[in-house]
DNA sequence: AACGCGCGCAACCGCACATGT
DNA sequence: AACATGTGCGGTTGCGCGCGT
């Protein structure tokens, strides 16, 4: 084992210390891939295909584990991987497969091509662990699940519907406007808003959970939650929730009108403005979702139960 | 400029299950 | 049936980078 080889075999000088051993398997890189294993590994399954990894580290000349060749290949090397910018639509399958699948990345990534289960498991981890822990709330727990339920993805799908009107605007297309490709569930359904006045020609599939029942569609309803196609929460949950509808939007309140942490009180066109802001064109897409004053207004409803 | 800190992500680990002998 | 080997999955680790001080 060379210097290179041993220093590799830890990421800390901690361990330089230490003797290599006669295990064979000490002799197995470990860490960060190089140019050189990557192009060895590509050519090695150009040529025999994949699978089989165990003998494909041995035979390939790479000294890697069958392990680590694998999920190098699966999660980098592998045609049409996809890695970062998480797209809107792809946040919204991804909240919406987690809260019907739970931790079950693999799964999850059958419905967005390219993205690996690596890669959704650490969006979720960072992004969306990272809120609930903001909200001092498990992610599993009820509170965060209504709190995705009725802000955060009715929230996303607003943004997605103003990237997709972004676009007929300008006739210049997005990311997000175009990021359809990609095979819902069997028992999803793909919205079709193009007959709306504010819509455009805007599709996207939808977990038909988050899809009103069929008498749901009454005159209770307002249009833009009609167009998000968001289900009239129950008046039980509403209770729980401490919230009451307004303008599509949710309002959490203790005497019947919200108020700012500075103690003056919400108006409509407030979260209007700020629904507004979020769908900014040519804005970062993996943003976060969430700016202060939503943590703040989920806060106050997770407080009050 | 130097330092510390937090975050994102690539990679590793342990376990469970599938398949072969 | 029992064991060995291969594969896949979810959880965890820690490096490297950017940012604030």
């Amino acid at each position: 084992m060379d210097v290179d080889q041993y220093l590799l075999r830890g990421y800390t000088s901690s361990v330089t210390h230490e003797l290599p051993s006669c295990d064979p398997e000490d002799d197995l890189r470990k860490g960060p891939w190089t140019v050189e294993e990557d192009s060895i590994l590509m050519e090695y399954i150009n040529t025999h295909g994949e699978g089989r990894w165990n003998s494909l580290a041995g035979n390939s000349g790479l000294k890697r584990s069958g392990k680590s060749c694998r999920l190098r290949w699966l999660n980098y090397l592998r045609p049409n991987v996809r890695r970062g910018n998480i797209t809107l639509q792809e946040q919204l399958l991804i909240l919406q497969l987690h809260s019907r699948w739970g931790n079950r990345w693999s799964k999850i990534a059958e419905y967005l091509p390219g993205r690996t289960d690596n890669e959704i498991k650490n969006y979720w981890r960072t992004r969306v662990q990272k809120q609930a822990k903001q909200l001092n709330c498990d992610v599993n727990s009820k509170q965060f699940q209504d709190a995705m339920r009725y802000v955060w993805i009715p929230r996303l799908m607003e943004r997605i519907r103003a990237s997709s009107d972004s676009t007929v605007l300008s006739g210049q297309p997005t990311e997000t406007a175009t990021s359809t490709a990609f095979t819902p569930p069997d028992d999803y359904c793909l919205t079709d808003h193009s007959n709306t006045a504010a819509a455009g020609s805007s599709h996207y599939w939808i977990d038909p959970n988050y899809l009103p029942e069929a008498s749901a569609t009454s005159s209770g309803s307002t249009e833009l939650q009609d167009w998000l196609n968001i289900p009239e929460p129950t008046s039980t949950e509403l209770s729980e929730l401490n919230c009451y509808p307004m303008n599509g939007q949710y309002y959490s309140s203790t005497n019947g009108s919200g108020c700012y942490q500075d103690g003056s009180e919400i108006q409509g066109s407030d979260h209007i403005e700020s629904s507004n802001s979020w769908s900014t064109p040519g804005g970062d897409l993996v943003e976060n979702l969430w700016n202060e004053e939503n943590i703040w207004f989920l806060q106050q409803q997770l407080n009050s139960d």
